[in-house]
DNA sequence: ACCTGAACACCGTTCAAGT
DNA sequence: ACCTGAACACCGTTCAAGT
């Protein structure tokens, strides 16, 4: 209520058409703050990829310094650190309905939204990497499952890893599609992306309309089915 | 034989001592090839990391100036496609003993023990990729060994891609691998690498000593088997 | 405590000049 | 044809200086 008070106290000093905000300075920015920050830079890589994720550009975005963001983020690495574990915030680890199969696999297809929501991000998996909080949520649920099955701590860490390696490999895959479909070029001749004439390639010639890499539809949870039914075999054959 | 002659000239001419080879210049460098180049770009990547991959120290290690790698590579897109496509010669394609089944999977372990080879090398996956020659002769082999199982062109496409993704994601993963092992500090006090208490993921606490990521022994078999038995299963199912 | 601009030690790559 | 050095347009980050 006070804070009310003092807006409208700070409206009646200017302007009303300028529309001030008292928790913008005098420049109309909003205040630097570290999820601020996190939040343009996951929007800046997900909308220009994440070469443009740059101190500088980053700063400019949010109309600022450069080393203002340092104020509030040791480094890059840290900044990447804390983007990731925005992004996995998204994934719903709230109980789900029915045994620990299906539980596991609508887990897996929410982080598999999660990082489809922004593909651009994925890669810096490849990266050494600090487990935020949400991140140690989404594996601790998926261990959690892993233990109420059956499986021993060895094996539940194994099928974790393994699982975890599909969902996010999926993704940084997509990049690396092989695209060896024909291409036909404007003078007629047709081209091929393979580095090797299509008589020495009969299998890849043969399925190459369906080789879209993550961009075919279905093409994930095909992998993910895959390997739960490998999965749930496991368990039974005990 | 007339090469033999004009080295044993070449040879006279100079000190025996220095050890002069025709095959290199005056100042005792090697002729610069493309191969040569991609060789010393792998062998600096497996020792001292992928950032360590600069223009300037790769020119450096081939003792030439950094302009003249620019002669036989076009940028360092190309040359990161051909150290790439250089690993992958080092995968062992020929026909193997067994059903489609027992050749996948040592065509599966064979392409795991090339990327164990080069760790560092593996992130550029996660980048835009031209395929190479040795690159397509595995892809063939995979989607040969799927189609002489039985399955459709749609469903080897998707196999193929989910298995491709298992195989390079475990290796890139291995960076982000957990840790969230207790690491005990000097002054007797326990710390975790996690960012939430132990209470509150007790699974993560229950398997820790097993979340080694990609540096856990088998832990690669053990998914690869998860996955292949589904792929069976799915044979058999129809 | 928070912000700023200049500066440092790097990058990949272009360009004009050499042989 | 192949190599070279200088230069350009970038990086992340340190530092001294401002409020």
């Amino acid at each position: 209520m006070s804070e009310r008070t003092s807006t409208s106290r700070a409206r009646a000093e200017r302007p009303t058409w300028v529309g001030i905000d008292p928790s913008k300075d005098e420049q109309g920015r909003a205040p630097l703050t570290r999820p601020r920050i996190v939040r343009a830079a996951l929007r800046l890589v997900d909308e220009q990829g994440l070469p443009a994720l740059t101190m500088r550009a980053l700063a400019t975005e949010l109309k600022v310094s450069t080393m203002a963001l340092y104020n509030h983020v040791r480094d890059k690495d840290e900044l990447t650190d804390l983007m990731l574990d925005l992004m996995l915030g998204e994934v719903d680890c709230s109980p789900a309905e029915g045994d620990w199969f299906a539980q596991l696999r609508t887990l897996a297809c929410s982080y598999h939204m999660a990082l489809s929501a922004h593909t651009n991000l994925v890669r810096v998996y490849s990266t050494k990497i600090r487990l935020g909080p949400h991140s140690l949520m989404v594996m601790e649920r998926v261990l959690g499952l892993l233990l109420e099955a059956g499986f021993s701590s060895a094996d539940a860490a194994d099928a974790f890893f393994a699982l975890y390696t599909y969902i996010v490999g999926f993704h940084q895959m997509g990049r690396a599609a092989p695209l060896p479909n024909p291409t036909s070029h404007a003078d007629g001749t047709v081209g091929y992306y393979t580095a090797l004439p299509p008589e020495q390639v009969p299998s890849i010639m043969a399925v190459s309309r369906h080789l879209e890499g993550a961009r075919r539809p279905g093409g994930f949870e095909y992998g993910l089915d895959v390997f739960l039914d490998g999965l749930q075999a496991q368990v039974r054959h005990r």
